[in-house]
DNA sequence: CGTCGTGGTATCCATGACGATACAACGACG
DNA sequence: CGTCGTTGTATCGTCATGGATACCACGACG
């Protein structure tokens, strides 16, 4: 069984939602010059299409500057609305593709100290300062790993100039090169459960940092970066 | 007109894709102990749901216990499966929310060299390396503001022996204090469009900073977390 | 002044998702 | 050995989405 993140990307705006269609949608007009061709090349009904333009226009403003008659017979011209909407759909896409993409590590706890929306949790691996939803006590805090910073653990202790609040030593156990970016598993000293964060660096950074199997180092990442999710108290094994 | 980002979390798991209503239903089936409380709970059929449960079962395996006859006639109860899905999900959907949560910074710029997925973006702020489609040449970098380390400047120099690759010098315009966690907008040294950076820093991290208006700051955040999304040619505006 | 490819609109129909309903099968317990 | 609240299953109706089709309005250009 395996299971894979998915996702579907969505802006709201004020009363219409856009999903991807709608911004295919806007390209292929884009790109033809006619919701005509648009649709044709999409492969889905103009009236429809047509609909779903005045839908979008009358809850977000003109996105299209539409013409008919003339020479050609007409044609319909995005607006810097829609480009706008459009560069804006792109970003929030990426950003989305980029949890489902990452690994992320681990690790159960509970609540210690609560501050507003951060917390410390203790965990496997000793303290974590972490967002924690306000109502939680058992948690399952996870860690992104391309926010997993790796230092050389000298130059670590002086660290207390940074907003990185989390800092853990260990050694290096796995390195999974690829072709510019390189996976890599760090054993933490931990006594339970599975002690060990995954960080994504550069591979000019695993070379800088000297980094092989056995090689001590320190691992960090902010607080901000760190969440915790609520475990039900009903939730056995 | 003010944009949101929005999305729906889904996991697919084999031939199924479990979305935010099954796990509703799984965890409806957990509190009550039966599918028909369950469905009368939720509102929805018995007979739609427990097709669902059959479904999302042929896929995944056996996600319930189901029993039939019997004192209280019956009831089904949650496999170990179905927590780990549950938990699955709710990790993914915190994932996704924090992206939407979170406000991030935008450079444009055009990529210049490209090893694999890496890349160097000059922007208005200077190079940026980031993560690049390979089939981009213009892109708009952008990088979340929970991924932004702050660090005294002088400590800064000497932080080569960090997986930190993006390190800029800038100025503190402006801090939004929130209970525990301060946003905070940096000044960076750049000609063109918006040089500005957000960061999320703990309300600890800026006063250890001494973070306020004015005060000289580095700002670094690593490749993997920089992402640069391509913009169409033919978009101009 | 007709042509041609647009935009604009209304109507009908196919499909899928889902609730509503009805009914059979089950089995511990009184 | 019947009761009762389950799990199963089949059928029908409803609703929303969206394609298919038809028809009108438009206006520069030949």
């Amino acid at each position: 069984m395996t299971i894979e993140k998915e996702y579907t990307t969505k802006l709201a705006v004020d009363d219409v939602t856009i999903d991807r269609r709608d911004i295919e949608m806007l390209d292929a007009i884009d790109r033809y010059g006619s919701m005509h061709r648009a649709a044709e090349e999409l492969g889905r009904s103009y009236a429809r299409l047509q609909n779903r333009v005045v839908e979008i226009e009358e809850a977000v403003g003109p996105i299209t500057e539409r013409q008919r008659g003339g020479s050609g017979g007409g044609g319909t011209e995005l607006t810097a609305t829609a480009r706008e909407l459009r560069r804006q759909f792109d970003r929030h896409e990426a950003a989305l593709d980029g949890v489902a993409r990452v690994t992320e590590s681990v690790f159960a706890g509970t609540v210690r100290d609560r501050t507003g929306e951060l917390g410390t949790v203790e965990t496997g691996i000793g303290p974590i300062l972490a967002l924690v939803p306000d109502d939680a006590s058992e948690v399952q805090v996870t860690v992104r790993s391309d926010a997993v910073v790796l230092t050389e653990p000298e130059e670590a202790l002086e660290a207390d100039s940074t907003s990185l609040r989390n800092q853990f030593r260990g050694t290096v156990d796995r390195l999974e090169p690829g072709e510019s970016i390189t996976r890599v598993t760090v054993d933490l000293e931990g006594d339970e459960g599975d002690p060990t964060l995954q960080a994504l660096v550069t591979k000019a950074s695993s070379e800088r940092l000297e980094l092989a199997p056995g090689r001590e180092i320190a691992a960090s990442f902010k607080a901000t970066a760190a969440r915790g999710i609520r475990i039900d108290s009903d939730s056995r094994a």
